[in-house]
DNA sequence: GAAGTTACTAAGCGCTTGCTTAGAATGTGT
DNA sequence: ACACATTCTAAGCAAGCGCTTAGTAACTTC
């Protein structure tokens, strides 16, 4: 956790995220360019020395700084993870009403599977890549993520805002439009994320059978 | 196309496609095995050793039937791509009502993204893996399947029976829940295909805004 | 500016990859 | 039963893979 008070491997005190040290700048850099590679090729598409030439390294300084190409794999889908649980439950949080509460939901998942679809393509289609530990890590947080949105709808359901035969089927088609996004998604097109947000937003209302 | 009577390579006639020479059988047994292979593990993460054996041939016998693993994914796309637009096209043939065409739209749409989730999930997410002449022809019978669907929505718009704000939208929703099961459903659940389908048809309708 | 720590690279190891070659087994028509 | 086409395999090649080792360059500290 960069954001917090700690202390650095040669004494240094690293006080924020702001401040970084050159090995810290270095592997956020082979991130960064294993999120653009496995995004667009795959993690079986990407090579070691793919990513490490991305970076500006030879070959043998990735593992100077990690400890395998899975872990790579890992911490971009750990932290893509919990990004979206994160928001997803700040979103639930923030309205009393169902409806209000639903719409927020959706529009910030919907614009950060927009904006950010080459992490988020790596975060939904590569997990098939993943050591058997690491995978059942991220999919306990797959499953809160799911869990919380579901709790929204039968929420609105039992208030009687909401109107549909299966909150389960509603909640899935709900995450489905999300996670796609990150699927079609391309920059420089003319469907600005907000806009893509505001609409994905309506239909979720419509799906769930807003009064 | 096996459907059509044609001479096969020994001079005998091939009437339809019950009558298979042997070829043509393990042609058809290395197709599948890389459709399982190519969905579980991705075409980059698939060796032509895993497709052979799973064949119950050697490495080698691949070659004998396909010029390259690349091959074996057009075949599989492009026969995949070929059931999804033939099926969207009669489904939204099937009806001079936009909503009753929808409804069998997104019901058989969804129905084959469940049944056949190994053969989509290869259909939807292994398109990078393709050459580029490939993925040119693919992309074709993509941008069709997805014209047809629009106009449907559209013409919904314009008979009144629709109501939404941007039938593009609408459109990249409804394909976007389709193609996104064959990403979460599973075999042996407690999910049938059909009972997603109806509800998933229910769904589109409200989306679509059908009075 | 020497000593020590940190950040990196050149070279390459053992293995796997997609695919080929040369030939053996199998099936078929007469 | 013989000739011939068809179907398949054993063996292996060149290239590329993830990753390691041994050592050099670049900073920091005093």
């Amino acid at each position: 956790m960069p954001a917090e008070a700690q202390e650095g491997k040669g004494g240094r005190v690293v006080t924020d995220s702001a401040e970084q040290s050159r090995a810290d700048a270095t592997r956020a850099r082979l991130l960064e360019a294993a999120v653009t590679a496995f995004a667009e090729r795959g993690f079986h598409g990407t090579t070691t020395r793919d990513i490490a030439a991305a970076a500006g390294l030879s070959p043998a300084a990735l593992y100077v700084h990690h400890k395998s190409k899975e872990e790579l794999l890992y911490l971009i889908s750990r932290s893509g993870h919990e990004h979206v649980l994160r928001l997803v439950r700040e979103a639930v949080a923030s309205s009393a009403d169902p409806a209000t509460a639903l719409r927020r939901v959706v529009h910030d998942f919907v614009v950060t599977h927009a904006r950010d679809h080459t992490t988020t393509r790596v975060v939904n289609y590569e997990l098939a890549a993943l050591s058997p530990a690491h995978l059942a890590e991220i999919r306990e947080i797959r499953h809160r993520i799911e869990q919380a949105i579901r709790q929204l709808v039968e929420a609105g359901v039992t208030a009687g805002v909401f109107e549909t035969p299966d909150p389960r089927m509603a909640a899935a088609a709900l995450l489905s439009l999300g996670v796609d996004v990150g699927r079609w998604y391309r920059d420089g097109g003319d469907l600005v994320p907000e806009y893509i947000a505001a609409r994905y937003a309506e239909m979720a209302l419509r799906i769930v059978g807003a009064r």
